[in-house]
DNA sequence: CATGAATGAGAGTTCATTCAT
DNA sequence: GATGAATGAACTCTCATTCAT
């Protein structure tokens, strides 16, 4: 009994996250194609072949929606960062520089939603806590890139240091290529980060210096 | 008898333009206050004491205030960039580029206002034209720095590059610090500006030593 | 346990169907109280008991209301058209023509719609196909009058300018009597419109006599 | 003194009148081009040259400029009907019958003008007295085809019925052309105008019979 | 006479959200 | 779980009209 139970309760627990699965996807491509501006709830619902009211059976708001669809974004890069290996340190630090700066590139509307790059940027009707979640995944997709410049001989603290100037470069290229003002320069956004990369590399001799003993 | 009517007419104009600032100061608080989502035309109007139709005889459109809104803030930018001088072209490159950087630091929303343009919404009420020259205003804020690259040594192409990275490099780590997302490596971005730019410095001499030659 | 579904279902879409036709009740109600100008959609929500947004599950513009209720008027003229019928050819012409004059004449407010149908109709809630449904309804309300115009001798060509011009007197004769201008003659336009259906019975019968032969 | 008054109150007045009669030809233009919902009191005043609450100098409504509209219109179909003469009965008939139908024909906003008299004008720049005028200068316009019906052997009383029944069928027929609804019976309005004056013609004989004593 | 600012009402429409069924 | 109806507030924008200057 309480197995025919506990069958029926997976089962549809499984069916409740292929059908959330579902609308999140509709989400997304109506995000992607429209904006956020033009992605209304409505039109959500429309594309996933619900009524509005229905989606409040997965999510509480729409909030709550863009945050699912924003933390699926950070898996994803999570993942192309983590594929993203060498056995150097240097090879290492351009590899995971390049994926993460990659991702973003590649997909300019996850930059949107990485970085809230509409409403005025700031993160609204996201409880703290998730926000700090995502915040973290953001953040360890760098983790690959700080620990190679560690394995090139900086300190963790340098490390942190780099990484931290290195994420804020890509995002500033990234923001530039993304709104179309890098044309005002006649520049190419990927070009310029190689550019950096190479210079990061060249600046941290006191790994090799390091490894030369 | 047609003194009297110069006289007026100037006193009218000087009103005219009293009061088209009277509304874009209400309309820059609003917008400051409660974001682009909030800064309705309707809270502009209520901040201004007037109603909303009352807009339509200094605007005609929302988008033309928030160009309006930009065009200004793009002067302050200017004006700060121009104030920042140098005798020496190395401490000319750290002003220049200083004073862009804290611009936005200091007035994030102004950073809003320059992403507002290209992402959120669509350049209805925003000619091309207007679009041009709002643009152009933004990289006349950047040639300061650019002309003092070029003093220190770099061909035009080369300073070209080095501004567009400044830029981006200042772009990202704005947006890290606007966005709260610098304190998850509790860093500073000023900090960490100025190391770039002395970098950057450190990076150019190879070509004074050509002019030494 | 599928009947019980199927109970719910056809209730909820006679439920619907009875708000809908109150909705459209309104909206009569407002439109000839109020005339075109006046029935906003407001207006009509009000007088359902609604809210403006309400409106909108039922309707997609405005317009599609004004339709909907012109498409009504129409059927209700069909009605009272087919309604009017005689067994002799003459009789007939003269019971579908009274019948179609009558219906306006005694519901100037249905003139007014089909006025407004061509007159000020945006193209959003009425999308060619409906115009053109629309439209063969009014032609088909003509055509029993046409077919005793046949049934009295007259070719298909001859019947067709016959219940045109038919057609353009009552349109006239309603024109007149409906802006109150019948007055300045001093004359019934019911009279006048008999006046013309005893001069259209009494030219046709040479054809009767072709018959006879 | 009270000469050069005298000479400067008249030299005002025509300029009033002037200036009167150049706002309306911005109206009449406004309102042709862009018809009635188009052409707003805002339109007016720009295509005059005038800001709107200028025009309130000249009229003291919007209503009140459409009925200058309305009576300069009637003036002119009034010209052109009178201008359509001809020495014997039938013939004056058909030439003032014609010339009331082509002036609408020809100036589909004419009718347009017409139509707004009664059916959507206010009260309040519409007074009775004027009403009753711009009215009269209608009826004025089917005198000659009246006269011409009495001419023909008719009764005052007879062709007084007439001409109600030649202006209905006019006003039906320009209405059916002028809202396209013609194209359904692949007609077209002027000859089956002229279809009906002929037959008009045609049924007076027993005037010719008086005559022929 | 004419302006320019302002009103105040109102237009149609969209939205996220709620809730009985 | 899902629907469909409904809310209520908000949106941008337009209008005829008024009035001090």
């Amino acid at each position: 009994m309480a197995t025919r139970e506990l069958i029926r309760s997976q089962r549809e627990k499984a069916l409740a996250h292929t059908r959330r699965t579902h609308v999140l996807a509709a989400a997304r491509e109506a995000f992607f194609e429209l904006g956020l501006e033009g992605a209304s709830l409505r039109e959500i619902a429309r594309r996933a072949g619900y009524t509005p009211g229905a989606l409040y059976s997965y999510f509480d708001s729409k909030e709550e929606v863009y945050a699912a669809l924003l933390g699926e974004s950070l898996e994803r890069l999570n993942a192309k960062v983590a594929a993203a290996a060498a056995p150097e340190p240097a090879p290492a630090l351009r590899a995971a520089a390049l994926a993460f700066f990659d991702f973003f590139d590649e997909n300019p509307r996850d930059l949107d939603l990485g970085f809230y790059l509409f409403q005025g940027m700031q993160p609204r009707g996201l409880t703290p806590a998730l926000n700090e979640t995502l915040n973290g995944r953001l953040r360890d997709a760098l983790r690959p890139a700080e620990a190679a410049l560690q394995a090139m001989g900086l300190s963790a603290a340098e490390a942190l240091v780099e990484v931290t100037a290195l994420f804020a470069h890509a995002a500033g290229l990234l923001l530039l290529s993304h709104t179309g003002r890098i044309r005002m320069f006649r520049q190419s956004s990927k070009a310029l980060f190689k550019r950096y990369l190479d210079a990061l590399v060249l600046r941290a001799p006191p790994v090799r210096r390091k490894r030369a003993r």
